[in-house]
DNA sequence: GTCTATATATCGATAGAC
DNA sequence: GTCTATCGATATATAGAC
């Protein structure tokens, strides 16, 4: 081995595993710190070793969360092709990374939510504001991606800004009646597909 | 007055809304029932001698926004006209619905995601999974009219029950971004068309 | 009917042992 | 680095006064 002896180096990506799956299966304010300490085999001193408090583990989460989809994401906005042919792409690699890190994107979707959640302190909801300029910037290269399909005419001529909302809080609602199953990655890239067809296709005849 | 003395007899309805409005600004778990109390004048005694419970009064705002929506799209599924001609309403008024009884919108979009929660008790999941029954009764109606359009030509062949449940949560994600402004009715009516154009039309030329 | 205690439980966070 | 023990705050729910 490579690594020198001392305890496992990916604790910190672990409890933030363990964390992001407690999240999701109750929520951030009905999980408690030995739920996260526990999936991984430890105590809550574990836990505040390694993390300042609650709050800064959920940051920590959305952090990442946010991380793994604009790395899937952010290349295919650049890539050759009219504004259709770059969105379509997007939007599935949106979705198949909504459904391979299911937790982390529902940790996401929750820091979407509760940004103006009057039960945050004001330094919390700075912290959570702060995390968030990132997920902006991605709903602004989807508008971008938009304006330009609607320029090169592969888009109808629409409100960019609105449909990149709509478009985007579309796709996330997925994960409202999406449920893991063993799916292999084909079928879980059909279902994307289709699902993205409903959205950027409509369904008017 | 008809109404012989004693309190307020709305204060059932007055509780309702205050929680409803207190679940959708800091959430089920961090609401109190002091808060709840407070919102209507009153304090803690006043919430547990109507309503056995936090859960309860969760349950019962629930019940009276599905209610609601109900009321006002229900009707429209059975009007003359081609599927198409009918979702276009139905998709409209339950945006309207969703803007103008957001809090009680809210507070469902919460029971739906959290009824699968782990911190549920069992008597709770099941009471929460009896009272989704009446929305599911209300997706299937989405999905007939729908399955009716494509039979008529009005719609695309898509898959029925996928479209309708991206249909709904697509609409539903709205909540997301949507905040109360003052805004007249028609303002608001002008922004649920220009959503429900982009999610049933979609945005491809 | 509504309010004022209060019993009771839970949990975030910290201190100190190892 | 991780654990055990514990403090302290918070909040559901109840009992009984008014």
């Amino acid at each position: 081995m490579i690594r020198t002896a001392g305890t496992d180096p990916d604790i910190r990506v672990r409890l933030l595993d363990a964390a992001a799956a407690a999240f999701t299966r109750r929520g951030f304010a009905q999980t408690t710190i030995d739920d996260i300490a526990l999936a991984v085999g430890g105590t809550k001193g574990l836990v505040y070793y390694h993390f300042r408090s609650k709050f800064d583990v959920f940051l920590a989460v959305y952090d990442r969360g946010v991380a793994m989809v604009r790395e899937a994401v952010d290349p295919l906005a650049d890539a050759p092709g009219s504004g259709l042919e770059r969105l379509r792409p997007m939007a599935t690699a949106h979705v198949m990374n909504l459904m391979e890190n299911f937790p982390y994107h529902s940790v996401v979707h929750q820091g979407v939510r509760d940004q103006s959640s009057e039960s945050l302190t004001v330094g919390q909801r700075d912290a959570l504001v702060g995390l968030n300029r990132s997920r902006e910037e991605y709903e602004l290269m989807f508008r971008r991606v938009i304006a330009e399909g609607i320029a090169d005419g592969s888009l109808r001529p629409v409100d960019a800004a609105l449909a990149a909302r709509v478009l985007l809080s579309s796709l996330n609602a997925v994960d409202l009646w999406f449920r893991q199953r063993q799916q292999s990655e084909d079928s879980l890239r059909a279902m994307a597909g289709d699902v993205v067809d409903l959205i950027i296709g409509g369904i008017t005849a």
